[in-house]
DNA sequence: CCAAAGGTACGAAACTTTTCGTACGAACAA
DNA sequence: TTGTTCGTACGAAAAGTTTCGTACCTTTGG
C-alpha cells in the first residue's frame, strides 16, 4: 500500500489557492462554477483550471468535497480564523522575528492605514483589558 | 534590441529571496559566503545555489553588487522598511481585505502574541496621539 | 432520440522557482 | 611551479505551481 503524503498542516496555501479560499471564506460552500465566476471578476481563468486547483486542494486536505450530487460542492476544511492565524504567525515570524509589536509599528507608519483603522485598534485595546 | 523586463517594484521576493534579504537586513552588506553560512545555520544549502540566487536578485534589482574586489559584496537596493511596508500592505489586502484593524484583532487573539507585545502596542498607540 | 450545455477527471504543457554540476580564473602556500 | 582553495559564471536539471486540452458522462430541451 502506498503511503499517502502528509501535505496539510505543514504547507502554506499557494497564491492561487488563497484566491480560492477567499471566495469560499466569503461565500461558504460553493461549486466550482461559482468560484470560477467569482475569480473571473478580477482576472481571466479557465473553468478547468479552477476545477483542477480545487481538486488538488481536496487532495491536500485544504478543502472537502460533497460528491452526493453531480455538481460537487466544496467547503473549507480548516476554520478560516485558524488558517489566517497560522499565516499571520508565519508572516510575523518571517518579517518581524516574531514581534507583533514591530508589525503594528509598521502598520501605524503605513500611509495606507486609515485613521479610522487606528481608532478601531485603539478601541479594541481599551476593550481588551484597560489595566495590566 | 530586446526589451528588458521590468521585474523590480511589481514582483514580490520569493521565499528563498526573502531568506537572503533577512540576512542582509540584519547584517548589512555581505559576501555570498557570509550569507550562505548564515543560511546553513538553519538548513543545508549549496554555496552555488545561494550565489545563483543572489545573482538573480541583482538582475531583478533587489540587490546591488560591488564588484571592485574579487569577492563581490552585495547590498539591498530598497530600504528595508519600504520592502516590508509593501509586503505588509499586500498581506493585509489579501487576508483582511485591507483592514488593518482586522489584522490587529487577529493578532490580539493569537496565543503566540505575548502580553509584553500587547503592552508595547498600547504604549505605541498612546504615544502616537492620545486624542484625535 | 439527439444535440447542446454543463459537469468531472486527469495527463501533460507551460511557467516559475530552486538547486546543482561544471568550467574556469585568482590567490596563495609548499 | 604546481596544486589546493576559494571565488564567479552560467546552463540546465529538478521541483513546485498554474494552465489547459481532451475525454467522457449526465442532464435537459426540442
Amino acid at each position: 500500500m502506498r503511503t499517502k503524503q502528509q501535505h496539510k498542516s505543514t504547507s502554506e496555501p499557494t497564491k492561487a489557492e488563497l484566491e480560492i479560499l477567499n471566495v469560499l471564506w466569503e461565500h461558504g460552500s460553493a461549486s466550482v462554477r461559482f468560484v470560477n465566476d467569482r475569480l473571473n471578476e478580477s482576472r481571466e481563468v479557465n473553468y478547468t483550471t479552477t476545477l483542477k486547483l480545487m481538486q488538488i486542494m481536496v487532495e491536500k486536505g485544504i478543502l472537502t468535497r460533497d460528491e452526493s450530487s453531480m455538481k460537487h460542492t466544496y467547503s473549507v476544511a480548516e476554520a478560516e480564523q485558524d488558517t489566517k492565524a497560522h499565516l499571520l504567525d508565519k508572516f510575523v515570524e518571517t518579517l518581524y522575528k516574531g514581534s507583533a509589536s514591530k508589525l503594528v509599528m509598521q502598520l501605524l507608519g503605513n500611509k495606507r492605514t486609515s485613521s479610522k483603522d487606528l481608532e478601531e485598534i485603539r478601541k479594541m485595546l481599551d476593550k481588551m483589558d484597560p489595566k495590566q
